[in-house]
DNA sequence: ACTCTGGTGTTAAACGGTTAACCTGATTAT
DNA sequence: ATAATCAGGTTAACCGTTTAACACCAGAGT
């Protein structure tokens, strides 16, 4: 029984009759066998190990994300090494070269946080890779377009059916590609309700949320709030708090992520939910098509996003003034303040 | 230049001439080689890589002690895979058989669902291991020993020194180890401190947390509640809130965890730390003591708890009935009643 | 002069698989 | 009868390092 043998039962690499396999099966459990990785991808050039990089294992979403894309990896036998970047493009490409000095078989890059530089070495490398929102696949890449105004466009519908009309939008640093994503997604879906949109940028935060929803409220006297992610949203919940104004009885609030504390929060909040397992089974299963298939030319691949009811929006308190009891006559068509931006310009 | 050479270079093996030395780099730097991470592991019979299981890395305890176990391994130019066994201990033994089959260097489990049988197969293999809460470490072998008393010790002082004299403590199912460790250590502190001490059993969650405030309070009366995880004390938060009580000035709440979200909450909680950075850089630092050093008995590592106070504990409310409208008239000295235990005995 | 010794560098044998090429004996086609 | 084909199995080269053993040369010791 040679080695070659073996390795043919082991691999279906070529037809072994069935009572030599057997005998090979038998002895492999008797000697407690288990091949020797390395030796493995020295021999084949490829090991059976992926990348993952995301921009942070420490930001609730990418935990998820990574999961799924684990257990998918574990289903075809592959092992999975994940990277965090910190959101520094620098850090990326190190990664990239690390997993690459590995053999890793392909990497799954789901950080925006890159330069070109980097898929440029990966490609160099002839490294299979799996991209986020970053157009179109290439030849031994594929990519993975999120489709963030489907969510928001369900989100500002909602608000419009529970008769809002008036939407205040807690905008991020514009300076990052997603947030701006989700702000001009936001005033297209308004533009296509006829609801009178403003928005106002912040910094993310809860702080930062709950600054921007008390200068929404005094400026704009909007009947719901909408923040471009959870934690600014919980922001918002706490203004109006502050404000003596009850969610949802007097003013909506929804936000963006589905963060894990979105459903603890009170009331638990309505919020744009992205598919974190899809995304990671997604991304493992293009790769996995990448290095199995013969097509060198990847494909393109969806995600969409979509809104989760809960109980931070309801209907609109209609031609009524907020129960403030200091209640400063603003009237509710009191145009768009500087420093609030309203943009319905876009389709 | 032989490869022989090149490797003493790199590894710094066998002593080089200067010049040769720089000549090697050069070459390196033209052709911009990187070492085979296959071809090292085959030779050299191990891989630059470590294996991390951990109980479930959607947890968000785990990320954090991920990341710094990661970046501690990273200094010693080790790759880290991450498992998560989903608290199932057949899945910890299967995720240590996939490490020890990718030839790892070692392995750190920070995951207490394990049987006996996974660690046997990791000595039986040789294979350097770093445990948490598992008594001794052994050949080959370290463990982390987590000292959950400690702060819970603090945070019972620290409300005893804010006048409190009832407390009544939130525990979780008895069944878990951790859980257990963490009642025995506050019913220990109490009694140290000559504080009436209750016990509820609830089960980990927000609202399990709700349930078991709202129950001590009627029955038990006490001046402050701490929940032996923060899901717990946010619920007791919410259930204070129902009560009528104002926190901290009604009612002090502690938690256990210092989950992110307990900066968010509203007021801010005052909970136990676990130093989760130091707990990933000690399982690295005791791999790496293991690898590097000759001694085969594994040392004991020792990671302590402490006090985060915000601004959920305040002076207690001597003397005076909780400001509830309906203030029955329960008199302080209530003895605790079924469903709650007092056992101050331990020293 | 002649070995000894140290510092440098090379040679070649592992490491444990994969896989192309080859061998063998039986079956089928001519 | 002879050749061609085929299934099943073996041989041996190769993957890119590490590392023990060896070769070489200079200066030191005798």
């Amino acid at each position: 029984m040679s080695t070659a043998t073996v390795s043919h039962v082991l691999n279906h690499s070529k037809p072994v009759r069935r009572d030599t396999a057997a005998r090979v099966e038998r002895a492999i459990r008797e000697l407690g066998y288990q091949a020797n990785t390395s030796a493995k991808s020295l021999a084949s050039g490829r090991s059976a190990i992926v990348g993952l990089v995301v921009s942070d294992i420490e930001n609730p979403f990418f935990p998820e994300v990574t999961r799924a894309f684990q257990e998918a990896a574990h289903l075809r036998g592959q092992e999975t090494i994940v990277m965090s970047t910190h959101y520094d493009p620098v850090r990326t490409l190190d990664c990239i070269r690390r997993l690459a000095a590995l053999q890793v078989a392909g990497v799954a890059v789901l950080t925006s946080e890159m330069h070109q530089s980097a898929m440029d070495y990966l490609a160099r490398k002839g490294i299979r890779a799996v991209y986020l929102d970053v157009g179109k696949g290439g030849p031994h890449t594929a990519n993975i377009a999120v489709d963030y105004s489907s969510g928001i466009r369900q989100a500002v519908e909602h608000l419009r059916q529970l008769g809002h009309e008036r939407i205040a939008f807690i905008s991020g640093p514009p300076e990052l590609v997603s947030l701006r994503i989700r702000r001009d997604a936001f005033l297209s879906a308004a533009a296509a309700c006829s609801i009178q949109p403003a928005v106002i940028e912040s910094d993310l935060t809860i702080h930062g949320g709950y600054w921007a929803c008390g200068r929404a409220l005094s400026r704009f006297h909007p009947t719901a709030v909408m923040a471009a992610n959870d934690l600014m949203a919980i922001g918002a919940l706490h203004a109006a708090y502050d404000h003596h104004l009850r969610v949802p009885e007097d003013l909506s609030v929804a936000g963006f992520d589905n963060i894990l504390f979105s459903e603890y929060t009170q009331p638990t909040l309505t919020t744009v939910a992205i598919p974190r397992r899809d995304l990671g089974e997604m991304a493992f299963q293009a790769l996995w098509d990448l290095l199995s298939g013969e097509h060198v030319e990847g494909r393109n691949y969806c995600l969409t996003t979509r809104l989760v009811v809960r109980e931070s929006t309801g209907p609109a308190l209609h031609r009524t003034e907020p129960r403030r009891p200091s209640g400063a006559s603003a009237t509710r068509d009191d145009p768009a303040t500087p420093g609030t931006k309203a943009d319905p310009s876009e389709p």
